[in-house]
DNA sequence: GTACAAATTTAGGTATTCCTAACTTAATAA
DNA sequence: TTATTAAGTTAGGAATACCTAAATTTGTAC
């Protein structure tokens, strides 16, 4: 029902509570979709009077439960084109992002879920992130960490990467991240966080911030100790 | 480059100028696009300016050459679109044209060219309309002609239909109209131009306006006498 | 050739979504 | 607490793509 604009906003202020920063500041929403402050400000408005966010001025933005599903929806038909881009036709990492970006608005739920039905019903997309079903419902996602917050010495499994940029993406393929794959956390420098990894027998050093868009569980799927 | 609106007039310009009436009319176009005739008039300046449509007040408008090439752009798109939703997910006749309609605004020439690809490079969509190629010429197609134009007592093949509507395609699909089907031609009612065919063993009557979306090749392939 | 009707264009407005500049509120630091 | 700055909002305006109602142009019928 809303337009693409509205559509872009909702997924910005999903994304940002449910990863990272945890609140969605105007600001925040306003640089992540590259548009005006001002512009932000109305538009949370609008979407407030549209019963999709709550807000009340000076005081911040969350997405309604009705926001919600909205979002939800949005991620949903975004993963599945990924998931499709990727698996069948063949695309890179870094080339679906922004392909998805634009179909998630002109697809039908009744296209999604044939395409769903096509791919076999997957619950992650190529990046890790998981997929809502039909009714818009998270799969139950493993424990997973980011690079930042693990032990040093130990082996994990690549689970989930977050697709910020086509950069970043391509970066990652460049240095062998990819998901399933197994990394060795050598060490964490202590003067700027940066993470030294061994993986495909290679030792690279990643920056904290990097380190921060990719995460991991245990090669078995145990819990982390 | 052109935005979805200007994407969609192009189209319905290059459409009433190549099936049927020939001219394009601002009235047309209007009824054409469920838009006032002040918006049409409006826009057909807009892509005069642009270059997009040769346009003289009160005297008509055709495209340039380089309107005819966005024109076939977006064909190219929509069919090949159409061709992946029948081929690959398996939609029906009356349901892909209303999601081409709109994929074909959010479709890089890349992606459609890796669908392309990923279909064998067709020539022709699913309902006999030629494809145009990544340089957005149009394949060679043989002769046709519509069940208006045919010579009575003789067999045809179904070589293309004009996807008017969902019902209209829904019709077609209840009464055995299909691609490279045989039809024999009965009869043409002296009164009011339905043509009386036979398809599927069953004998149907198809109104003149109906009949003129059907086209027919010969069976073999070989001129009609 | 005029008068009328049909087709087309222009005038004046609305709704979206964005902008910059000005203003207001909140947070912070001394 | 108060000054200063950062964050957020409002004012005023532009571009796009529509609309209805009022011209205007064209073509046709007498
Ligand atoms: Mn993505
Ligand atoms: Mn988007
Ligand atoms: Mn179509
Ligand atoms: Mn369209």
């Amino acid at each position: 029902m809303p337009t693409v604009s509205k559509e872009d906003y909702i997924k910005a202020i999903y994304n940002t509570k449910n990863s990272g920063n945890g609140t969605a500041t105007t600001s925040g929403i306003a640089e992540k979709l590259d548009v005006s402050k001002a512009a932000t400000s109305e538009m949370v408005q609008k979407l407030s009077d549209l019963g999709l966010v709550d807000y009340e001025k000076y005081k911040g933005m969350s997405l309604t439960s009705e926001g919600e599903r909205v979002a939800l929806q949005i991620l949903r038909r975004h993963r599945i084109w990924e998931m499709f881009l990727i698996e069948v036709l063949g695309l890179s990492w870094s080339e679906v992002h922004d392909e998805a970006e634009r179909l998630e608005h002109s697809t039908s739920d009744f296209l999604i879920d044939k395409i769903e039905e096509f791919l076999g019903f997957p619950k992650f997309d190529p990046h890790g992130s998981p997929i809502p079903n039909k009714n818009f419902e998270l799969p139950d996602a493993p424990l997973i960490y980011s690079l930042n917050e693990v032990s040093i010495g130990f082996s994990y499994k690549i689970s989930r990467v977050l697709d910020k940029s086509n950069e970043l993406m391509k970066y990652f393929t460049k240095i062998g991240v990819a998901l399933h794959k197994e990394v060795f956390v050598k060490e964490i420098l202590s003067f700027d966080g940066s993470v030294v990894i061994q993986i495909d027998g290679n030792e690279i050093t990643i920056s904290q911030k990097t380190a921060g868009y990719i995460f991991v569980c245990m090669p078995e799927g145990g819990a982390i100790g």
